[in-house]
DNA sequence: TCCGAACCTGGAATCGGTCTAAATTGTTGA
DNA sequence: TCAACAATTTAGACCGATTCCAGGTTCGGA
């Protein structure tokens, strides 16, 4: 079982995280399974009971740290509170307004025509598309 | 000058909403000029200096109120906060990731094809677009 | 093994926003 | 016109989510 910690070590090394065993085992629970849409408070939940013991605030750091080293990535369609999805292909998502879930969706398969440029000579960063239903 | 005025009061009245003194000044502020974006804070701010007396409860009521009855909408990109657009039209938004400003561009000429039927039967209330630029 | 930098922590602080209860103000019917 | 009542406004308390801070802990290289 130290197989799959092995790959995640080797990414925060390379992201100049040490692997440290707060942020092993927040990874852990964010990657042993399928993809997974995740906010802090509930992390923070299933850290305390899968033994992991680690402050809020760590897990905030965390998160955050994931998202710039790319292993993750912030979500914001609900005002208020950021989600962290640990989905990296290239999705857009369904947001339900009346449950407040989302739901990937690939973004292969999607075709975007009639875009302006980008103002001011700002290159493109991404283009997020949310679709709400209800 | 009332002739703006008369206008905005047939709307709430329409809406179901006195046109009260709070009220009329935040759409003075917001209706008059090209559409624009803001936040509650910012538009506390310049009542103030409007001379328009209202307090930071009444501007948040005001512009919920507004979204209701459909003269406002709610855009929902910067993590934590709240943005109000008066653009009723149908369009998307291009959001500046380094000034976090929002830029509208007509949804008229833009065209998506391959989205998956919406998942549970639920219907699409809307699309947003938001190309994220740097 | 030792040391300094990186890291983690609890608790306080902040931030955007909502709630509440009392005071004020439109509106309407007599 | 005006009383009466419902809608509205308000200050300030409150809230949940998040960040900040200062001090203790741990990691990893020499």
């Amino acid at each position: 079982m130290d197989t799959g910690d092995s790959d995640i070590r080797m990414r925060l090394r390379r992201a100049g995280l040490r692997p440290t065993r707060q942020r092993l085992g927040l990874a852990r629970l964010l990657f042993a399974g399928p993809d997974r849409h995740v906010r802090a408070e509930e992390l923070s939940r299933e850290a305390r009971e899968a033994g992991v013991r680690v402050s809020l605030a760590t897990v905030y750091n965390t998160l955050h740290q994931f998202v710039d080293a790319g292993l993750l990535r912030r979500v914001d369609v609900e005002p208020g509170r950021a989600c962290f999805d640990t989905n990296l292909s290239r999705h857009h998502h369904f947001y339900d307004t009346g449950t407040n879930e989302l739901i990937d969706f690939d973004a292969e398969d999607v075709g975007i025509t009639g875009l302006p440029e980008a103002p001011g000579g700002k290159t493109v960063e991404r283009i997020d598309l949310v679709v709400r239903i209800r």
